[in-house]
DNA sequence: CAATAATAGATGAAAATGCATCTATATAAG
DNA sequence: CTTATATAGATGCATTTTCATCTATTATTG
């Protein structure tokens, strides 16, 4: 039922350090005159995908984001031309979403200061091999 | 300059498997009509917190608080009268903050659930020595 | 086929968040 | 001591997020 004292470690952890270094990260982009952090994984999600582009639920589901707020998002960046909506010919409902070469551009951009603060962050894990266990160890959580 | 491909699946690992969790725990407490969790690390911080209470200061840097943002939380907090708030004597623009009975109740019963869940989650990392690994890890990254 | 349920997505209203700025007190420097 | 600077905390405003609900289309079931 309760957790053990490890498992509620590694919950604080895992808790303090997202919130610590994405907070770090959203700031750095902003002061640079991007976008957001969360708009990156909708590009990169899009960027990946394959030709058909992506439809609204999956990239929610991918990315664990509230429905409605996937939506307005979606609105902010269709907003800037950085993602284009076409119409599912096999869905009335829905629709399927691609990313612009603008999109691609900004993508590009925010990487150069999102990457490098991952490998600021991360690379404190010098390890190799704890990094790999921390890696699957973390990938259980999503499943 | 640019993250390894490790270090990117361990911060991308690390950013969905927290939201993931805390969205899901976040939902839970509303609908068992809990306060929300960002609640529980306060009013926790206050009951750990030796007799004298906590400056409000001193809990952003420990929880990675929005200045603003924790200012107008501890307004909700006091409030619902689960945090009390007293002038501190030496130092004029500060305050002291100390959880109430209610506060400690309060607390308590948000526990039952958010325990579980963190427990629920994290013993997925069945392995011991995988989780002191991520344990220790993880806390590189806060640090 | 008709009726019911489920799903994709949008939207109004309320709450939370972030940013810039403001006040008041404290500390440092001349 | 006086002025400049830094810090604790509050607040107005704009943006973002959530919640509940709504519409439209698809899937299911009798």
């Amino acid at each position: 039922m309760y957790p053990t004292k490890e498992e509620t470690r590694l919950w604080v952890a895992l808790n303090l350090s997202q919130r610590k270094i994405y907070r770090e990260m959203d700031t750095a982009l902003k002061t640079e005159g991007l976008p957001p952090l969360r708009w990156y994984d909708v590009l990169w999600e899009l960027e990946r995908a394959t030709c058909g582009g992506l439809r609204p639920y999956e990239m929610g589901q991918k990315l664990n984001f509230e429905q409605s707020n996937l939506s307005r998002l979606l609105q902010r960046l269709v907003c800037e031309g950085l993602v284009e909506e076409f119409v599912y010919p096999d869905d009335g409902r829905g629709k399927v979403l691609q990313i612009t070469a603008r999109g691609r551009e900004v993508r590009k951009q925010m990487w150069k200061i999102y990457g490098s603060l991952i490998h600021k962050h991360i690379s404190k894990v010098s390890d190799q091999d704890d990094m790999a266990t921390a890696v699957s160890a973390l990938n259980l959580l999503i499943g």
